[in-house]
DNA sequence: CGATAAACGAGACGGTACGTCACGTCTTGCC
DNA sequence: GGCAAGACGTGACGTACCGTCTCGTTTATCG
């Protein structure tokens, strides 16, 4: 009944690995993208691969570590950073893209499931954070610090902490819903990680915290 | 007639819903705070409570549902936020009592277990929403209110997108591991969400500055 | 959603108790005869019978009780012998009504339902002993009583064993399918219980057999 | 390397069918033997048996069917006819035989429960018919299809009628009790079916019925 | 170039949990 | 005081996956 490719099916002995692989995240992604992490099961995979369970259990330590990859196989991070000389804007264009990301394609929900999944699955976590969340924070952290160097930054901030700013406080609204996000969103938090929310700047800025 | 002392429950008829509620409750903590959310399942719940599946399912909507309702009966929330005048000091006190729940004791793992499952479980989201970001959300948002009415902070300025600003990069690296939540984190957060990470006010605000 | 009768339901304080067992029959036997012994459970005789289970306890031991009782309430036995003078047709015509009774209307799988449900309920057990075999059994046995004393039986003859040729003959087809219950066939067995299947008579009539 | 004593089957691999099936029906058996067709649940004899419920499932359409087989395969029926040339003495001998089963030992009650459970299980009336009835009516038939080549039959008697009147008589009794099941009865049974309950031999022996 | 070993598909297996249904017992509240 | 309403513990149902394991087949590799 599975079997929806229109290979006709080698047969049962051995077959190259990769194109075991290739079958594989192919249905896992479409289970995936119409269903859910919930839909994508070892079981599921297996049957609409045509591969077998056995196979799966060899390549991925856990079905969502399986849809993970799926997942980033077909969307092709474009893993990039603008750098056009103004921090502002940059931040503005990567922050608008990620909006787009989570809001416009159902990729929202998939990276909401993945992020969910990944809290008790120690696999799927030590993924995403490899292919997924430490590189973008490191491209980010990368693009300010070049800003800094510029003179667009002040030297003592911590820029990792800067990106938490920006990008967790979607991460907040996505994935603990009730706030909308919207591009505008985008920009002011973008204005106001540089800027301030105080009325006037900081009076004497070389005082640190808990002392 | 039987049982006396140390059953306190005889037979199969109906008993008073508070009670086999205040036991389940009971059991699901105990399970959640030392299996996870993994071993918060309808059918441990009931066997451990001594209550029967039929009566969960009446009042829970899904597991996840129980979980949350037996965490945050059992941490006892104490929500409240303290209002000295000095917004700054304000936020920094919440923030460093959030890291300290999400760091200190084992709610950290809980509250992120809870979230995870929260995607793809509409019934703990909303659980979520109504009993904790909400209501935590709308405290701060109150508190700032009143500091931008003393003149701490800028009247344009979106406070709901602040608390994202806020909590939700703590949530970030909670979710999203990685980068560790310190104190210090907290005090970085609130200082540059107060004063900003540019070098300079912003351009145009001319009417006052260090000149 | 019960409730199928018109009358509006008149409350929840008591009731006559004989309007209610009539109700609670009426929805029994509904049940009974479209959805077979497996439809008649004491939750939905109740509910459909706006009854409560309480009610049904306390006035029969099983569901298989309750369905036997709606069952006969509703078919009515017409329990009679006609007496003709002539028992090979008073037998014939008996048994041809029985063989009616269990191939054209409903009543046949009901029947087998019954007797099945009464291995291993005791209650349904004694209920359809008293109230359907026990009675026509001892209608058939006066029957073949009377024509003994004119001479149409042999004296030595156990009259209820024939019972037992006849209808078990039937309850055996109808219980162990496999062969079918025709009306030729009931024409056939009351010919052989009288007359028998060897090709002369008993060669010396008198002698008993097992010597 | 472990287990080599007492716990013949280590883990949750898949086993040999054969043996898990042999497990079953024992587990089966014993529960039915003990316990009636009641005892034997899908989950009592999985976990009795060690098996699994998938597994069951798998091999068993109902639980009743699988309580036939265990029954079956306990009970060893022995098949088998005898033909001393003496029709009246075989059918005797096999009927106490069978008197003797349903009787003596526990299987009375056993075999009433699963022709009682195959009304309303469609399943577990075509494993009775293949394995148990259908048989032993062929073998009757068979054996009574030889005594009429040899002349002690009628040749226009329907024969697979005589065994519904014969053995049909027993389960009449057996499923509604009131009449006890004795040798004497099974005697009068065979006699009667010979010889009939007239006391004379048909007038015209010819004559056909309901013409 | 033919034997061997590796990898595969298929899927059965022991488990755990699911969500539902009915049982028989019990309490509450209405009439 | 009796009844409806219905919640309770119990236990079975049939299904879905899990992760482990056996089997037979096919292919690549190496002697």
């Amino acid at each position: 009944m599975a079997n929806t490719a229109d290979t006709p099916r080698s047969g049962r002995g051995r077959r190259p690995a990769a194109q075991v692989r290739e079958r594989v995240l192919q249905a896992a992604a479409d289970l995936l993208f119409d269903g859910g992490m919930k839909a994508v099961t070892f079981e599921r995979v297996a049957d609409a691969a045509g591969a077998s369970k056995t196979t799966l259990y060899k390549w991925w330590p856990s079905a969502g570590a399986l849809a993970a990859e799926a997942y980033f196989r077909r969307v092709e991070p474009a893993l990039s950073f603008p750098d056009t000389g103004d921090i502002e804007a940059d931040l503005k264009s990567q922050l608008h893209a990620f909006v787009e990301l989570i809001t416009e394609r159902g990729g929202g929900g998939v990276i909401a499931e993945l992020i969910g999944a990944s809290q008790g699955d120690a696999a799927l976590s030590a993924a995403l954070s490899q292919t997924y969340s430490l590189p973008r924070r490191s491209l980010a952290v990368q693009a300010m610090e070049r800003a800094r160097s510029r003179g667009q930054l002040r030297p003592g901030v911590d820029l990792s902490m800067i990106v938490d700013q920006l990008w967790g406080a979607c991460y907040h609204r996505l994935l603990l819903p009730g706030e909308p996000i919207t591009h505008d969103f985008a920009d002011a938090l973008v204005e106001n990680a540089l800027y301030g929310a105080a009325p006037m700047p900081r009076q004497a800025a070389t005082s640190s915290s808990r002392e």
